[in-house]
DNA sequence: AGTAACTGTTACTTGCCGTAACACTGAGTT
DNA sequence: AACTCAGTGTTACGGCAAGTAACAGTTACT
């Protein structure tokens, strides 16, 4: 696994002939036999993907491209055409689980029931999460950090957390300056703690999700405390005077 | 960077003749032939990991072996006597910052200072740490984990934070289960906040430290005082009736 | 009809890990 | 003093997995 990273429309600019690069997005001079693929392209990664999932599911985290190959029932050429490499191949791996995570965090946190109990309701559904698919998710843990948060599984996720986390710490008329950092420790919270218990699995998911709840609440209750900021009896957030 | 585990302990095998496998640790029938490279050996392993260390700072966390042999002014073949294979190498590796941070870090934490100044301090250690070697730090986070508390960085680290947790909770009556979860999280934290940190250097290293402790103390004290423990003017613990 | 952008293949190159085979040194054994 | 064991080190090889080249077939737009 490279560590360089690579322009994700490499995929494109390598098929091209040269020829089409010029003054060539007006609107009429399309060429149809070009444009007709865009979305297939797109379709077929997605497809591309899903093989990953299942020979990473199948193989861990440390799966070959032969394998995955193998597992999309095509040969090893064929990937290249849609992912750059390896790594670009596996970022998109990443990426697909983060969304998974993004996708069933964000209707849970975005309630308003009371705040703790989207915490534990957060933790339960993250730790179920994970546990569909042990081996995609180690190598998300394990997968060197890019700075494109488009891209990388762990950016994805931190940068989701530390927009909410900001918008509701602006609301308050706080410091949002700690979003990003906490987004980021809050992720690493997550992943170490969700691999120690897929690792050991010496305690039940209720068992770990209280203690991981409990954690992240605290911390949260304690930082709104410090700036004046309140849970009140129906668990909703309250600026009082300092 | 393969995943098998393999034991530590390969590499005097590999070498040996077999026929002195049998009855062999008894006192007077040692050859002093092969008793004395003994701490030779734990020398020589300990210079190498050395080398790798300035291998990784120069090159990053996917140094070669070859640049890590030439580093050392050896050929490569040399490595393999000492480390059975690469990952073995890159576990010492881990192992060799793993320590650094604990010996940097327990002092701090087993003073009798308040808490939270401990916790404070500590970030501040912390981050002070990684950022002088930081590639070696990724090599740490990226690096997969294995299930041996000895010979894994990250597991090292938090082995020690479960078990100095786990007496202070045990010291206080409450319990203990949740220092092993608890530790991994909180080594998850340190980890992600850290390499955001390093990564983007966006932020001082004061005001990282100052988030992230503020996240780990206030999860302390909120936990602590759900279970009936407060913190009190001189910043010690006290178990108070609930 | 012609062609652009795909579908896919087999066979190759390259890079790096790990090992084999061989020569030398120096302290401990006999 | 002769022997031998556990080291020191080398160069050269084998093998696996990533990534590329070169080529053949298909389908819808021009």
């Amino acid at each position: 696994m490279t560590r360089r990273v690579k322009d994700v429309t490499d995929t494109a600019r390598r098929v091209g002939t040269g020829v089409r690069d010029g003054v060539k997005d007006l609107v009429s001079s399309e060429d149809g036999r070009a444009s007709r693929w865009d979305e297939h392209r797109e379709a077929r990664r997605a497809e591309l993907v899903e093989a990953a999932v299942a020979a990473i599911d199948e193989h861990g985290p440390g799966a070959s491209i032969a394998q995955v190959s193998a597992s999309a029932g095509v040969s090893r050429p064929v990937l290249y055409r849609y992912f750059a490499d390896k790594d670009d191949l596996y970022r998109a791996v990443g990426a697909w689980g983060a969304q998974q995570v993004i996708d069933g965090l964000l209707p849970v946190l975005l309630t308003d029931t009371p705040i703790r109990e989207r915490v534990e309701k957060g933790c339960e559904v993250y730790l179920r999460l994970i546990a569909a698919h042990p081996h995609v998710f180690f190598l998300l843990v394990e997968h060197p950090t890019t700075d494109d948060p488009l891209a990388d599984g762990k950016e994805m996720v931190a940068a989701t957390i530390a927009r909410t986390l900001g918008d509701v710490l602006r609301d308050l008329g706080l410091d949002a300056a700690g979003a990003e950092p906490w987004a980021h420790g809050l992720v690493g919270l997550g992943l170490s703690t969700g691999e120690w218990w897929l690792r050991r699995r010496t305690m039940s998911r209720a068992a770990v999700s209280r203690y991981l709840s409990s954690f992240v609440w605290h911390a949260f209750e304690g930082i709104a405390s410090e700036h004046g900021v309140v849970v009140d009896r129906q668990g909703k957030l309250r600026l009082v005077a300092e």
